[in-house]
Formats: C-alpha cells, structure tokens, sequence
DNA sequence: TATCAGTTGTAACAAAAGATACAGGTTTAT
DNA sequence: ATAAACCTGTATCTTTTGTTACAACTGATA
C-alpha cells in the first residue's frame, strides 16, 4: 500500500510531507475489476478518483450511439470527477474500467481544500484542468471539421502510437463507439482504407501500414 | 476606473484587500473597439483578459468554416486565457470583440501567483474552468449527436433567452459560422422550419414564434 | 462437434450535409 | 441614382453518413 502511495506522489510530484500525509489519512484505496462503471451519466461524483494501475474509459453517450471522451491512465485523475469535486455535482459523462484498476479514492471536500492549501495539489489540478481542456477543444474541432475517415485514421494512429505497434486489436463497433458513428460505416471506411493500401484488415485486428 | 474595479470586484467575489491592491497595481484597463482580435489562432497569450463591458466571441476555425466555442461576457474571463495564463503558451482559438468593450489586462505570471495566494481568486479561476469545460462538453455531445436543425433550433433558442425576445437579428451566414456549418445548409434549414411554422424570416432577422 | 455470441462484409436505399451556380433583394456610401 | 457589398432563395448535383437486412465467419465453450 505505502508502495503505491509512494509512487502516486512521485508521479504527481507532490512533496509536501503534511499533504502526503493527509492523502495517506482520507484516501481510499480500491481495486476495482474490469468493466466496472465507476461513474454514471446523471449520478453524483462524491469523491476524486486517481487512477495508479489499470485504464478507465470515459465517454459520453445517446440513445443509440457513443463517443469517446478521453481515457485515464495512470497516474492521472478524470477531470470530470476533478470538475464535479469543486461543486457537488452530477456527471455528465461515463466512466468504466477497462482493465483491472487501481484507484485511490479522495473525498470531495479535501480535493477543494488543498488546492488553496498545498502548492503541488494546487498545480496538479490546475495542470489536470488545463491539459484536459485542451484536448476537449482539439476533439471538438476534429469532429466539427473532419469526416469520419479522417478521425478513424487518427484515431487509429493515436492507438499505434500508444500501444507502440501498428496492430490494432479493436472490432469494428468497439471502434464506431470512439468515433461517435455506427459500425456499419466503420466497416465501409476501413474497406476503402484497405483498398487504398492504407490498412489491412483481419479478424479484430486491424493493421497500420 | 476605480468605479470599474470595483465593480469587477463586487461581481467577481473578491474580498481580500491585499489582491485588491495587487489588481490595481498589474492590471491594464484596456479599451478595445468592436471587431477586435484579442486573441489568434496560434499566437501567443501574455495576459489574462477580463471582460468589464462588452462582448467577446471565441471560436475555432478551418480553412473554410468557423465554429462558436463560447461568448465572454461581463463579468467573466476567457479559459482558453486562463489557461494559456498557466503555461505559456498558444492559442488555439479565435477571440475578437462582437461590440465595444473594456477589458482589464493581468500579466500572466501573476495569475498563476494569485490562485495560491488568495482564496477568492482561487475560486473564481477554478470556478470559471469548471464551467467552461462543461459547457464544452455539452457542445461537444450537441455536435456529436444533434444534426444542424436540432443545433439550430438550440442555438436560436439560446439567443432568444439571452435577449429575451424572439427576434434574431443574425444572417444566414453568420448563424452558419456559429453552428459550425455553410450559409446555404442554414437558409435551407431555416426555410424548412418556416414550412413547419416555427419561425418567421424576414432580410436579417428571425422570429422564433 | 454443435451451439452461440459476437464479428465482418456488403448491397441497396434513405437522409443529411455540402458544393456549385445563379437570380434577385436590401443597405450603404458615393 | 448608381454601384458595391452583402444577403436570401433555390435548384441541381455530389458526397457523406446512416439504416436495414442478410449472409457468412470466428472463437469460445458446453
């Protein structure tokens, strides 16, 4: 447990030893397994959750369809929760495991206090805030201006790049549901992808030329 | 001008004395005539713009095409401001005056000092990036799911409440660079809800019945 | 191996959005 | 009064995206 904790301000760069304590004192640690939903469109957020192992998929959804949002990978916090926890409040988003995770949990009302109260939590959010608000603008402008080849492409490199190699493991609706399409023009874009050479296709795996 | 700070303080929360002074001291009472750029695309931001009086619109744009990101309005600040104000950095928006307006100018590095030294500054820069990022998120889902009628019709409606009256005195080709598409796809549209008795067009106005 | 759930391919069609091209209207300034 | 700069309407066509409906395939497992 110390391990972890350990880790986490390191990562978060936090060197306050009153503020490490305080984290070890109100914190929770919890695993949580695969697939578990760890906030709900319409539910309250009453507490920071940082995500240290494991990968947690945040999106927002419709009747029928889904987009991605962002994911959360360790040693980072979902912005939504972060958002939620200066004004108690309910999620707009989705938010689900994707792996076996490990989270440390944070009551609301810390995660406000300390921001005024410590210099590095103080950082950390704003850093949090910002980076994540950047990226939503950049998602905002990529859906407004780009057809959907061209956001599965990137989306597709993104994954390549993470992963660090150009084989890409997800089905056809798992890739609709990023994009924010269905998967029948997923499989038609991915097709003209493959005829332009762009790609080459095969059983849930989908290969970056 | 000290009429005008302290407005800005009474509207903004801010109690303490000493920020008072330090506001007084750094910031900039700028006035800056309609049509403006305060910000581009791509270009560096050295200050941290708050809106006295006036109007400023902030959006994103391609080569051939613009879409709204928000409005700033009294008394408020721009986020992509705020958060260039932590980091350096460019923007990757478009800010420009829609009217007249009075804006007071704080250099960026005190912006930052402020949110851990004073509480009310503190409050009102988190607060305003929380608030921004769910109105993003919101617009962002908007554009995700709802076709151009539905963002149409949402948008006209906004501004109906925002002027409290039912007459739009947009063009065509202005409504097409808030929705985020073309001048034609918009007067089609528009032609189309007044087919189905929803509005009412007439040269540059449009009344929402 | 038989079954089942999930995956992929694809054709045909429909709807939405964008592009092109003009005609004609309104306002402003000279 | 005329020109210039916008604004609006609309028809036609293309491209993009979404829908419906099947057939066939793959992998896991009972």
């Amino acid at each position: 447990m110390s391990t972890e904790f350990d880790h986490l301000f390191k990562a978060l760069i936090i060197v306050e030893d009153e503020l490490k304590k305080e984290i070890l004192n109100v914190g929770v640690l919890q695993h949580v397994p695969k697939d578990s939903f760890i906030v709900e469109q319409y539910r309250y957020i009453k507490w920071l959750a940082l995500v240290i192992s494991g990968k947690v998929r945040v999106w927002q959804e419709n009747e029928d369809r889904e987009i991605l949002l962002y994911y959360v990978r360790p040693v980072q916090t979902c912005v939504m929760s972060l958002s939620a926890t200066f004004r108690d409040c309910k999620s707009v988003v989705n938010a689900k495991t994707e792996e076996d995770t490990t989270l440390i949990k944070i009551p609301v009302r810390f995660a406000t206090e300390w921001s005024f109260k410590y210099k590095s939590w103080n950082k950390f959010t704003t850093n949090a805030f910002i980076h994540s608000y950047e990226d939503l603008l950049l998602a905002y402008k990529n859906l407004a201006f780009n057809k959907v080849d061209q956001r599965l492409m990137k989306y597709l490199k993104s994954v390549r790049t993470q992963n660090n190699t150009p084989f890409i493991n997800l089905s056809h609706s798992q890739l609709a549901k990023e994009i924010g399409t269905t998967r029948e023009v997923i499989s038609k874009t991915l097709k003209q992808l493959e005829h332009s050479g762009i790609v080459k296709l095969s059983f849930k795996q989908i290969e970056l030329l």
